[in-house]
DNA sequence: CTGAAAGCGCTTACAG
DNA sequence: CTGAAAGCGCTTACAG
């Protein structure tokens, strides 16, 4: 049996009350008592029944962090490897547990949206998701629940709930402007996914970028598609298809920049000297890769701290109003152009 | 406020106890008391409080996963995140929520499987750690709280604790022999860690090839060290310092092997012409590599998967005997040898 | 400085 | 089939 601190109490003569008191480490208590306590709590081996104690605090100090995607692609992309990383260390610095969730569908997202809501073992969430326009959030937002997102939501959420997010539109611009200066000028465009606002965002960047060149954009250099787990290759396989010329290639992700390279290639045409490659996110193998590739740093990591600082300070102050960060990128130059 | 269930109790005029066994969907209670208590629950938005039955039940539904390290090399490793995902899903299966926490250092792990057991939050706790000697478990293991871990520990508690491990000596052993048989003859070893159980086994198949084929193991050819978060190429390094000439490399994990592949080909040697290399753990890049990397696929997932069920066992059965899994390994041959 | 008492929101023998 | 009561292991006003 577990020892309780009415055990520690019996020992050492006197009531819980005064063992509570210093397990807090309540100044009041006598240091000869606080001594006598401490010992006997050591000698029997005492841990506080967190259970208990979160019962009357009405606070568990645990979050849950909600992953979208239970698809092996999703999960093992750096991405939010680093969101996760970035969460928890910020979680450990305030005490806090992480509860670790993944979404595998709608449904079920609703389901575990109320269950973190209602059954007191959470005292807030965050939604690792950028998919957005989520009824699910509806409740939540209605009950004050502490929530935090990653991912900018749709408009009408936009100043509902706090958020953190890459500064996107700007990575796409600035991006496809050190493709415009290094010559480059029918620039392709792929993975586009309208519900998908990262990807929207990055996409409008670029647009932005072209429209400031004077040049034209082509919408037949622009692909849609949200391909993962080794598809990626079939947003170039239709690019290619469509038979327009292009000289420059940004992928909305790396993983589908690396399969473009290598289709590129097994088509004959060499990158960079061809075809200058460049993704989003600056996932390990960029570096590894050959070519090695041009990326956009988004520093998940610190996305991922910053969710979990917005989702502290509503917990400590559910009245506040919900507040936005943007996340600066960096844009990291390397051999595919 | 939240509702609680005597303000259902109150509302359709019967009493907790009612309640309760509704909520626990006992037959006992009249499908018209059923009915009406449900009723009221619906239109007061009632929801368990989770904190308050595990209480009294003694039981939280919640595991601990202990992940080491906090690098984020370690964190982003396909490998963990592999891991990770088949913990979740049994876990979910089973109707367990899953905590997360990273171990920074030894001092920590003490410190956090000292908490674990003792707060009461969680029921069992997965070590996702090969790392062994671990004095950290002895109060586990003794006060018999559940526990189950990734990767063989050293002989001593080989059977004092329940483990999954891929059959790492084969996956070596059959990898060279593989090599072997493709008429390499000096075949290089690097990222040999004395500690790493893991490294140790694949490098005892490797060793026991070497010895079925009459080839005397050459020391030079065999590079120790833990190197990673871009630091990799050094084992690489070291090994040509040496100035022996071998024709077949391989590494204790894939990212070495991409190193590898990219400092020989720096170097002016061609792979896998020159040398033929591969690795372990079939990482995403793998197949994106150029060339594409022969390695080894250790399913990941599957023992995530077989580390919560045997977890789950102990929870179930606390009297039973510690259980080992191994999860069988396959080569897959790639471009690069 | 310390104690007695009430209460957090449930569950579950025990009675009827 | 339903209720009254005790209890899970804590915390915290209230008293002294």
């Amino acid at each position: 049996m577990r020892v309780t601190i009415s055990d520690i109490a019996k020992a050492a003569n006197v009531t819980p009350s005064t063992v509570s008191r210093v397990v807090a480490g309540s100044s009041l208590i006598s240091v000869k008592t606080t001594n006598k306590v401490r010992r006997v709590m050591r000698e029997m081996g005492y841990h506080p029944n967190m259970i208990a104690r979160s019962l009357v605090r009405r606070s568990t100090n645990i979050v849950a962090a909600l992953l979208p995607g239970s698809s092996e692609q999703v999960f093992q992309h750096p991405f939010f490897s680093g969101l996760l990383q970035g969460v928890m260390s910020q979680a450990k610095a305030h005490g806090y547990e992480v509860i670790l969730a993944n979404i595998d569908n709608e449904a079920e997202e609703q389901l575990l949206v109320e269950h973190f809501m209602g059954s007191g073992v959470a005292e807030g969430m965050i939604l690792l998701v950028s998919r957005v326009g989520q009824t699910s959030l509806e409740s939540a937002v209605q009950s004050a629940f502490p929530v935090s997102m990653v991912g900018r939501p749709i408009d009408a959420w936009v100043d509902r709930i706090s958020w953190v997010d890459s500064d996107n539109f700007a990575a796409g611009y600035n991006l496809t402007r050190y493709f415009l200066q290094k010559g480059r000028r029918q620039i392709a465009f792929i993975g586009l996914v309208s519900d998908i606002v990262v990807t929207m965002d990055r996409f409008a960047g670029y647009r932005h970028a072209l429209k400031e060149s004077g040049i034209p954009l082509d919408e037949r250099l622009v692909v849609e598609g949200r391909f993962m787990d080794g598809d990626e290759h079939l947003l170039t396989k239709e690019l290619l298809a469509r038979g327009v010329r292009f000289d420059g290639l940004i992928a909305a992700d790396d993983y589908q920049a690396f399969a473009a390279i290598k289709l590129l290639s097994q088509n004959g045409l060499t990158v960079p000297r061809d075809v200058a490659v460049a993704g989003f996110n600056n996932v390990p193998l960029a570096e590894y890769f050959s070519p090695s590739l041009t990326s956009v740093d988004v520093r998940p990591s610190s996305i991922g701290e910053k969710a979990f600082d917005l989702l502290y300070q509503q917990i400590e102050n559910k009245a506040g109003k919900p507040l936005h960060v943007i996340v600066p990128t960096a844009l990291i130059p390397r051999a595919s152009g």
